[in-house]
DNA sequence: GTCTCTATCGATACACCGTATCAGGCGAGG
DNA sequence: CCTCGCCTGATACGGTGTATCGATAGAGAC
């Protein structure tokens, strides 16, 4: 602890509290940290300092592992993939291969709802990234229908882009729905009515429809279902170029 | 221009610089100008400090119109679906109609990078929002093959899903060729290399594959692609359960 | 017309963020 | 044993969103 001007003689002033041990550092620890921090609360939660203070660290000794916080961030999405990979490899025709990955994860999302947060938002190069999608492509290449590497491409950015966006809305469902827990009264007092008002205009006679009518299935049901619909497009596509 | 102490008397000290005219605000122009720096930048451009400067107000100004700085997002995002709006509803079978909103969404997208942080990220209940889910709805539920409402969700969660998965994707890829056009030496000499080692390991066959035989056809072309194997799968799926 | 009370507004302040800088401590080389 | 150089991590900076609360202006009563 040094100090610029030293008033108190250093006889007077006790020893640094016992040198912090100076725990060893890695980027598997600052990760596992950083997505414990995550998982507790959100992504906003994982700060540098946060993340250096749960191990007994300063903020800057960070730097010495990652040089950006959005390479922390790169890190975690990763691991998560990661956590996929660790499980058996499907097994089965390309679509039963396709749609137990994307139930992986699903499931992993679940786990780490952050994930949502950053899929799709950062050009993902880690090496289990690659590896989940060398596994993917090589399930679905060479399976019959799919000739060209090229077809095997687009089915893989159909669902791909599928279960992004099915997840981040199904997760920012979930959230909503949680505050709406915490807060029933509030969110009924302030959102219901706004709403009750807009469908009483008669503007919206379908919507209303939906409210009255629509069976609202589960998440897991709804997911799998729109997985279902990519699934047989992709067949149809396949079936049609020939 | 309060200030505590006084040292200056108040013959010596002159007028505040004529009143600012105190401008007058609205969320219209507060959103106007939120919507201008977003373009101009990035989304993280966009503080309550910098939309008040730009309207030559302190910061605390605009919590008059607004609680939240996430509240503003949501107007931004409403003022974006409200744009696709203002176009001429498109006409034809529910395939047609379908992909033209697919396609003013994307190109909306493409005006404002930005949306693709908002999309999905919160739940949207705006009026442009409510207006826009209403259109759509009432194209698809009545159309043959959509017996229940419940039909018309399914359709819509599912191309709803794709088209925010696929957008991010796409501007996230965007984003990133932008800034390897700018540091091209800088992304060749720390990418290209790193991916090569990974290839070269022979762990990733098909990848390999992928860099060496697939073309790769134009964002926009991509994106119709995915579009057209959803719309396919809708109708599968339409079929398949009558 | 004047005085008082009240409600609104926005400057200031706070806690926190990511990270540039650089003094200080420590290890290696002479 | 001394000196030099590197590396580390404390400090500092410029920014963020927003709570607080004194100043101010406007309405209402006498």
């Amino acid at each position: 602890m040094p100090q610029r001007d030293e008033p108190v003689p250093i006889w007077d002033r006790p020893e640094p509290p016992d040198k912090p041990a100076l725990t060893p550092l890695s980027r598997a620890k600052i990760v596992r940290t950083a997505i414990a921090l995550a998982d507790a609360e959100d992504l906003s939660a994982v700060s540098l300092r946060k993340v250096a203070a749960a191990l007994d660290a300063g903020p800057m000794r960070l730097y010495g592992y990652l040089s950006t916080k959005e390479e922390l961030f790169d890190l975690m999405l990763d691991a998560v993939y990661g956590e996929i990979l660790a499980e058996a490899p499907p097994s089965g025709d390309w679509q039963a291969v396709l749609r137990e990955w994307a139930l992986r994860m699903r499931a992993a999302v679940l786990r780490h709802e952050w994930v949502v947060d950053l899929l799709g938002g950062r050009p993902q190069l880690g090496p289990n990234v690659l590896a989940h999608l060398e596994s993917l492509l090589s399930a679905v290449d060479g399976s019959p229908g799919f000739g060209h590497i090229d077809d095997a491409m687009r089915a893989l950015h159909a669902i791909n882009s599928y279960v992004v966006g099915a997840l981040r809305a199904e997760i920012t469902n979930a959230r909503a729905e949680r505050r709406a827990g915490q807060d029933e009264q509030q969110w009924q007092n302030a959102n219901a009515p706004y709403l009750m008002r807009m469908l009483k205009t008669g503007k919206f006679p379908t919507l209303g429809k939906v409210v009255a009518d629509a069976t609202h299935p589960g998440p897991s049901v709804r997911f799998s279902e729109g997985l279902g619909i990519v699934l047989a497009g992709i067949e149809a596509q396949l079936a049609e170029q020939t």
